[in-house]
DNA sequence: GCCGTTTTCGGCCCGACTGTTTTCAGTCG
């Protein structure tokens, strides 16, 4: 059981005690214990099974999600969980997601109408007979009823490549707009989070009239959800949420940190502003005396974080992991950008399934400013690729030397290639060969659905091989698409850690793998990353920024970062252990 | 249910908008 299915078995605990009405606060406690198990690096089932004293450790769990945890991995359920479901149908949970329709609603129509799947909902709302119940009405019949048939699409979130396009289109209109001054997006996407659920504008200006009426008129919105004088939801066809909010500058610093959030990280900041006598609001930090409230920071964020003693954390690191004590201790990372990024060691041509030559990919390359580049296409057992065997392997790299004598020092084409783990373990094109290259990748492309020994074991022998320099899409996920396979991710950071090898982070928008998370555990493990494009074009090479935001994300600094070296440098850190 | 440089008990972030209300609860972020 990997934690992210432990995470949500949590979450439905919390889910269905919030739609009994349980306490509150014991409902967030469970929230919060399930964040802080999604986020963890180590591997919770593991802990649980060997060492449960140290779950307690965790900020967030206590004894009594430590004990759940316990008895989740070696009975495989939580025994409250269980109960609570002998009692109310697993389908409510579906209710509970419809937008528009709380815990404490929900939980009225399941009482009084028996309603518990969406299609029963869907009939309530259609008879009336929800607009009987006390404290509701046909509004609130048709809102759910809008709600059911967006629920579907309403949950999905988006790449944040396709949300760095929309966020670009919505910045162009909106700019138009005479009276804005002042235009920022704020949200998950600001943080850099890798699926996007919906947009946050924020935007000062003198008529929030003008900005409304102008956001409405946006190419795509299908509806306005809402409209209130600052605030103003809207719904584009494709079901996606955009929420705009209309702030006097004063407030603006103080409107981007809260709509910025995360959720946990604003509650973290609001709460040291309470130890301080001071609150923390969307329009500013006040002081409180008497009840009298003073501003006395707002205008930028800067002003926020240090009316609390703090100095600004960047939005990346906005998750209330590691970034308050990272700022108490002047120890924020100072994090990579994509101008550090010197090399790409990931990309494919025509030879195998690129769609462009050698020749292209090495020119494409030097245009963007890069210094160095590895050609790694697929070894031959990708036959839908229509992979490399040795001799024709041994004939690319021929060629690459005689392009790198043609350019004479200015740039540097390495021998590389992707090769491939084979499914019964070992590589997919003997040592001999392989070490006449630069720079070799390994890395999974079938027997994904295999047990976690045995994928952990594959990865292991090719991480031990003094041949391989890298693993790259090290645990194969895709984002909305695919699960990560079955990996014990401790044990290859402890051989890649032994054997001076380095993980890849695939810039893809799709696979952004490792995560946020495995990056920040690898900076604590002095694992070097290398962030890397896997282009399959020209173009495919500028997705390089999208893995440079995931690396922030997981505070990683230019050192941590491999391909921030020269080529010279780099060698330094791969050479030795081959020669070991 | 979790937590502690005011606390091992008594707190736990804050505000906008909507609908169904005669003053506020529910939902959302």
């Amino acid at each position: 059981m990997n934690n992210s299915q432990i995470a949500t078995e949590f979450e439905r605990l919390a889910d269905l005690l919030e739609f009994q009405g349980a306490n509150p606060f014991r409902i967030r406690a469970y929230r919060g214990g399930a964040r802080v198990i999604r986020d963890s690096a180590e591997d919770i089932a593991v802990l649980a099974r060997q060492d449960p004293g140290r779950l307690r450790q965790l900020d967030g769990i206590g004894k009594a999600v430590a004990e759940k945890c316990v008895d989740l991995v070696t009975t495989g359920e939580i025994p409250q969980l269980a109960e609570l479901l002998q009692e109310i149908p697993a389908s409510v949970l579906e209710i509970l997601r419809v937008p528009g329709l709380g815990a404490k609603r929900a939980a009225m129509i399941y009482q009084h109408l028996g309603v518990d799947t969406l299609d029963a909902l869907r009939l309530a709302c259609e008879s009336g007979q929800v607009r009987g119940l006390k404290g509701f009405g046909p509004k609130t019949e048709q809102t759910i009823l809008d709600g059911l048939s967006l629920a579907a699409a309403a949950g999905q979130r988006i790449y944040w490549a396709q949300a760095d396009e929309l966020a670009a289109a919505i910045r162009e209109h909106l700019s138009s707009c005479p009276s804005v001054t002042s235009l920022e997006l704020a949200g998950s996407y600001r943080r850099g989070k890798e699926t996007v659920g919906d947009l946050d504008i924020l935007v000062v200006s003198e008529s929030a009239d003008e900005v409304m009426d102008r956001l409405a008129a946006l190419a795509g919105c299908a509806s306005v959800l809402l409209r209130g004088e600052t605030k103003m939801s809207i719904r584009l066809d494709s079901g996606f949420q955009v929420d705009l909010r209309v702030v006097p500058a004063q407030s603006f610093g103080a409107a981007l940190q809260y709509f910025t959030g995360s959720k946990e990280h604003n509650v973290a900041v609001r709460e040291r502003a309470r130890q301080r006598g001071l609150k923390v609001n969307e329009w500013g930090v006040f002081q409180v005396v008497d009840g009298q409230e003073d501003y006395l920071a707002g205008a930028t964020e800067e002003e926020v974080y240090k009316a609390l003693g703090l100095p600004c954390i960047t939005p990346e690191l906005r998750e209330s992991r590691e970034e308050f004590k990272w700022a108490e201790a002047g120890a924020l990372p100072e994090l990579v950008e994509l101008c550090d990024i010197r090399g790409d060691l990931h990309m494919h041509t025509t030879a195998t399934d690129g769609k462009a030559s050698l020749e292209e990919m090495v020119s494409a390359a030097r245009a963007r400013g890069l210094e160095y580049i590895a050609i790694t296409d697929h070894s031959k057992r990708v036959t839908m690729a229509n992979g490399l065997d040795a001799a024709r392997l041994r004939q690319q790299w021929s060629e690459i030397d005689r392009i790198n004598r043609e350019l004479r020092g200015e740039f540097t084409v390495l021998k590389g290639l992707e090769c491939d783990i084979l499914e019964k373990g070992g590589l997919d094109l003997p040592d001999d060969v392989l070490a006449e290259g630069d720079w070799v990748l390994a890395s999974i492309h079938y027997g994904q659905k295999q047990s976690r020994a045995q994928i952990t074991e594959r990865l292991l022998e090719a991480v031990e091989n003094p041949c391989i320099a890298a693993i790259a899409h090290p645990t194969g996920r895709l984002l909305n698409r695919r699960a990560p396979y079955e990996l014990d991710v401790e044990a290859l950071f402890q051989a890649v850690r032994a054997y001076g090898k380095i993980l890849e982070l695939n810039a893809n928008p799709a696979r952004l793998d490792l995560n946020d998370v495995y990056c920040a555990a690898a900076r604590e493990q002095h694992i070097p990353i290398v962030i890397n494009s896997d282009a399959h074009s020209v173009a495919g090479l500028d997705v390089m920024r999208y893995g440079v935001v995931q690396a922030r994300r997981g505070g990683l600094t230019r050192n941590d970062v491999a391909n921030a070296r020269s080529w010279r440098e780099l060698q330094e850190i791969v050479s030795p252990a081959r020669d070991s």
